[in-house]
Parts: C-alpha cells; structure tokens; sequence
DNA sequence: TATCCGTGTCATTTC
DNA sequence: CGGAAATGACACGGA
C-alpha cells in the first residue's frame, strides 16, 4: 500500500506540473502531505513492519558469523544497519528529481549556457549508475541488470512509462557510460553530484522563471496562450476538452523531448546512483565478513588436510625415546617446517604410557621456582609466553622464534595464523579421539583462539632438548620454561597430573569424563583438572568476547558515519527541494494569473486574479472559479456572532 | 605517579 | 541437571 501511494501520489504531481505549463492552479501543498505521508509512517510508524522485522537472522547473514544474542550494541547495530537500509530503500525524494529532470530539459533547450552543470553531472552520475550496476549485481534482488535498473528506475522516480522511448535511450547511454568508467565513486562526490543536480534543476526552474531566459519557448507558450485568450468565459465549457488537447500535445513535445535529453537521463539515474553507492559503501563489510568466514573455513579445512598432522600423527605414534632422537634430527632436517611445539605436544603424547618418566622428572621440580611463579601472577606468565590475543604480542611473540609461529594465533585476528596452528587441533585429536574436534570442541571458529593450541604441555623430561637449540638461536630473551608455564600450568605440574592445559581444555567431555575417572586422581587433582578445564574454556570465552565487542563497535563507529553522511544528503536535498517548490509555486501563480488576466468575463472584462483561480479536477477538467477567502467565511462568522449577540440582547 | 589498555579470572546468566 | 558459552566486573601488569 506504500508503494501504491507513493506511485498515485507521484502520478499526481506529475499531473500538476504539466497543468502547471497551461496556468492551471494546484494546490501543491496537499500534494505534498500526501506525498510524504508514506515516508513518514515507513520511517518513524511504530506499527511499521520494518520495525517488525526480525533481524536476528541479519546477525549470521550479515556479519557472516554468528553473534551473541544478548550483546546489547549489537542489537543497536543491527537496528541502525536495518535503519539505514531502510532509508537506502526509500531512495532519493522523487517528486524533486521528476520535476527537475522536466525543467532541465526546457533549460537545455533555452539556454545551453545553463546545461553546463548538468552535463557536469554527467561523470558523476555515470558513476552513481556504475555503482547501481555493481550494487545489482550484488544484490539482485534488488537490481537484477543495470540495464533494466534504468527502466525500473523510471517509474519508480515518477511513474513515467518506459515505452516513450527516453527508457531506450538511457538504456544504451547507460551502457556506454558503464564502458567508459569502472570505478565508483565515493559517496561524498555523488552526494554532490545529487546537489550539483538539483541545483542545476533549480536553475533550470529560475531559467523558466525569468522572463529574459524564457524567451523561446514563451513564444511558444504564447501562441498556446493566444488561443486560450480568444475564449471567453462563455466558452469556458469547452475548456475541458482544450485543455485535454493542449495537454496530450505537452505530454507528446515533453516525451519526445526528453528522448533527447541526456540532463534528465542524469536527472533520473543520480538518484539511484546516488544511493546505490551509499548503499554500496555498506555492502563491502558484510562481503569482507564473507570473505573472512570463507577463509576461515578454508583454514578449518587445512587443518584437516594439513601435511602437519599427520606427521604429528605418525610421530606419535612412535615411541617416546624415538621422538625425543627425531627432535633434534627431524628440526634441523625440516629447517622450522615443524616448530619445536609440535615435538613438544608429540612428546606429550607419549607421557601418557610413560608416567614412570613423567613423575621422575616432575620430582626434579624445585619447589621454590613453582611457589616464585605461582605467586607471580599468572598474567604475566601468560602474557608473556605469546599467548593470547593482541596483535601486538601475537607480533612480538611471532618475531621471535619458530616456536612462536604457533603462538601468534590471536582468537580470529588473523587467518593467517589461524590455519597454522591446526596441527596442535590434530595432534590432540588423535590423541583423545576418533572424533573430530573441529566440530565437536572449536565449534565457534570465528574466535576459537590457537593460543591453547600453542601452550606447550609438561614437557619437563624433554626440557633440555627443547631449550638447547633455543639457547643457541636466542641467548638474550628469557627462558621458554620461565615464559611458558601458566600458573594451571604449573599447578597441574605441582599436582603430578600427566596432562596440559591444552588438553584439559580442549578434550571432549565425554573425553575429560572418562579421564577424571579413569586415571584415579585425588578429588584435590580432580577439582583441579576442572578448575583448568573452566578457566581455559573462560579465557577463551573472553577472548572472543572482547573481540565481538570490538568488531560491535567498530561496526557501530561505520554506521554512525555513513548515517552522518547520508543525514548531510538528506538535509542538502530537502534544502533543495524546498527551494525548488517555491520556485514552481511562484511560476504557477504567475501563469494563473496571466491566464486569468487574459480571459474575459460576460462583459468583456479581464477576470480579477485575486478573485478567481483555476480548479483542476480528477477528470482533467479545469473550470475557472471564484476564490473562496477565508475572510469570508470569518465575515460570516461575525455576522453569526452578531447575530447571536443580538439574540442575546 | 596517574592513566589506559590488554589480559586473566570469577560470578552469574542463558542456552 | 550439568556443561558450555557469554558477559560484566574486578584485578593485575605493562606501556
């Protein structure tokens, strides 16, 4: 029903300029209302079906993952992205460009002096239909071709047939001016070239206005105007039909006319251009999250396909002194192709049938380095052993040494890194399960951070032969088992628990189940396993929490702009189109009056235009009538008055 | 020394 | 009902 108003009410403005053109008055005011009436219910009705819309679908579809429900900035981004789409729908205010694209024809062929700015505008809008054409081909629902967007533009704008011929037209312009220029332009200079536009327009309307710039066609007009002149009021019966012939022969010059304009071909595409760019200037972000979350599922998928694993795999499955001889050899041999972590969790791989070793070496613990760190907080372990987030540690860890190649994974910061550290995802798949911990574990793939992939697990039996070759490469930074070890990390060590945190974390449930039941740990060790398992699974959460929070604002921060600009437009536009009803209104107050001043009455004298106007009805018919003043009605209101305080005297 | 930022952790809620 | 995820709040360390 929207639409169906908009169009009528388009139809009807139409309607008014052409009569406009033979003097006949209208009252454009109610127009007007009821032109914007539309927009306004679509805009700021609470019953709007906009508002309705449920766009937690808008969350995965747009932002190419899936987001949090209950973040509360990203209901206000979404809102504001749905707000924003819902403007670019609305386009441009029509019933200015319509009318502009009218006027500039008649300034084109008066003046060709005062084209100048509209054929100015002829890059610009080239390039805003550019961008219409790249914006259907991205949505084409929308837009199916840029050729056919023309068309549908077209009565859209004002509800003007295709089949006069200018559709045609622009057509084939269309196509040579998408030949001519590839790139868009930025919304900045199509919001100008929208302004450029209707300025010019609104020069076009002065042109026609002013009575030395309307020379020509006034003679043309005027002719019209000799023959309405010789009729007189008598014969204002048969100023129906008239009228009706004077306006097919305006429809048929205009239409013809405007098959050779090109100022009303930019008239009538800027405004889509204008917001297929400003629409387009959204549309990359949710195609960068595409691309960001195809990369990511192609990351996922090298983990599965990844060489590495099952190297890890066949490694581990070699026994434990074997993998110890191969550190050395195989590291020198692979020149960093597998970093010194890998070894380090296929060494922790065999732990598990050698806890005879593993308790040996965990005895030779010095006590006191264990109470240092754990009273050192946590944090600064953590931190500084590359782990999580930031891209700056995630650089500075990776600067470093190949061993912090594994580390560098920040929690979706880079793809990156992110396909790196799948080894450790399938060095411990293999080790806890057939099952694949892609799926059943680091199901939220947008943030799964690889830090814990890279944690190095207990490793202590194997210490020397991890830090000898580090000794040698970098003498200067601190020792890996300092930076490394978390405080879980060294509490599970302290506790004899033959796993790390990367495997508490990141093993199944049922897995963690099975080994809290299976292994006979104390119910101390179990509270700890599961303190672990929680706060590694937490840091992660946060982590990835963060990080949607930031890209939450982020996002916000760009829609905040792009609604600035496009507030700025809007604001330039209805400047402009307030300018430019003034100016039509004065013109059709001007040709009412020299109509009636042209006609006469039964005594042959001039009609009083301040005391008779032009009423156009729905027929077509235009009937001279007497001003009905409101004075009038307030004399009559006096004389009820008197009469009432007569009655009370 | 104050401040900001990044991070880990805890408590709580929701699914 | 328990686990996981998400998130606010707090503390801590580093710049």
């Amino acid at each position: 029903m929207q639409i169906a108003k908009k169009y009528l009410s388009e139809g009807l403005i139409q309607l008014t300029i052409l009569l406009s053109l033979i003097g006949v008055r209208v009252d454009i005011d109610s127009y007007l209302s009821g032109y914007y009436t539309p927009l306004i219910e679509i805009n700021l009705g609470p019953s709007s079906a906009y508002t309705q819309t449920p766009f937690h679908n808008l969350r995965d579809n747009l932002d190419g993952y899936s987001v949090h429900p209950k973040c509360p900035e990203l209901d206000y981004f979404f809102a504001s992205r749905r707000l924003l789409d819902e403007v670019r729908t609305l386009g441009s205010p029509r019933f200015p460009t319509q009318l502009n694209a009218w006027l500039v024809h008649q300034v084109s062929t008066t003046d060709k002096a005062d084209s100048g700015p509209s054929t100015s505008n002829n890059t610009n809008t080239n390039s805003g239909l550019e961008s219409t054409g790249d914006e259907a081909r991205d949505d084409s629902e929308h837009l199916p071709e840029s050729g056919q967007e023309v068309c549908q533009t077209s009565p859209v704008l004002g509800g003007r047939p295709c089949s006069t011929g200018a559709c045609g037209f622009l057509k084939e312009e269309d196509d040579a001016k998408v030949k001519e220029e590839d790139k868009p332009a930025p919304l900045a200079q199509l919001a100008h070239s929208s302004t450029l536009e209707q300025e010019s327009l609104l020069e076009g309307i002065t042109g026609l206005s002013d009575p030395a710039r309307q020379h020509p066609p006034t003679i043309d007009i005027d002719q019209h105007w000799s023959n309405l002149l010789s009729l007189s009021v008598t014969d204002l019966d048969d100023l129906d039909s008239l009228v009706t012939e004077r306006l097919s022969d305006l429809d048929t010059d205009i239409t013809g006319a405007i098959s050779q304009d090109v100022s009303l071909h930019d008239a009538m595409v800027s405004s889509a251009g204008v917001f297929g760019v400003a629409s387009e200037r959204v549309e990359p972000r949710p195609v960068t999250q595409q691309q960001r979350t195809l990369f990511r599922l192609e990351s996922t998928g090298s983990s599965h396909s990844d060489a590495s694993p099952g190297m890890a795999v066949g490694l581990a499955a070699l026994p434990f002194p074997s993998v110890c001889n191969l550190t050395g050899n195989v590291n020198s041999a692979l020149g960093g192709c597998l970093d010194e972590a890998v070894f380090d969790q296929i060494n922790q791989l065999g732990l598990e049938g050698l806890d005879t070793q593993l308790m040996g070496s965990l005895e030779c613990i010095d006590p006191q380095v264990l109470e240092d760190l754990d009273s050192d907080s946590g944090l600064s372990l953590e931190s500084s052993s590359g782990g999580p987030v930031s891209p700056g540690s995630s650089e500075m860890s990776s600067s470093s040494s190949s061993y912090c190649e594994d580390e560098c994974g920040a929690t979706g910061y880079s793809s990156e890194v992110d396909s790196v550290p799948s080894k450790g995802i399938m060095d411990y798949n293999t080790t806890w399960s057939p099952v694949d911990l892609s799926e059943s574990v680091w199901h939220d793939h947008s943030y799964s951070s690889p830090a814990f992939f890279n944690q190095p697990s207990v490793t202590l039996p194997h210490k020397g032969i991890k830090e000898e070759p580090l000794s040698d490469v970098d003498d200067d930074g601190p020792r890996f088992d300092d930076r490394e070890l978390s405080r879980d990390e060294l509490r599970a060590r302290s506790m004899c628990i033959p796993f790390s945190v990367l495997q508490i974390v990141n093993m199944p449930v049922e897995e963690f189940l099975e080994v809290l039941d299976g292994h006979g740990f104390s119910p101390e060790q179990v509270t700890l396993l599961r303190d672990i398992r929680r706060r590694g699974k937490n840091k992660l959460a946060a982590q990835n929490c963060r990080k949607r929070k930031l890209d939450a604002i982020t996002g916000l921060q760009e829609e905040v702009e792009m609604l600035h600009a496009q507030r700025n437009k809007l604001l330039r536009e209805k400047q402009l189109t307030a300018k430019t009803m003034g100016a039509v209104g004065q013109q059709i107050k001007q040709l009412t009056r020299d109509l009636l001043a042209r006609l006469r009455d039964d005594s042959g004298r001039p009609l009083n235009p301040e005391r008779f106007t032009l009423q156009c009805g729905a027929n077509g018919r235009v009937v001279v009538q007497p001003v009905r003043r409101p004075a009038v009605s307030t004399s009559t209101g006096n004389k009820t008055d008197k009469r009432k305080k007569e009655k009370k005297q």
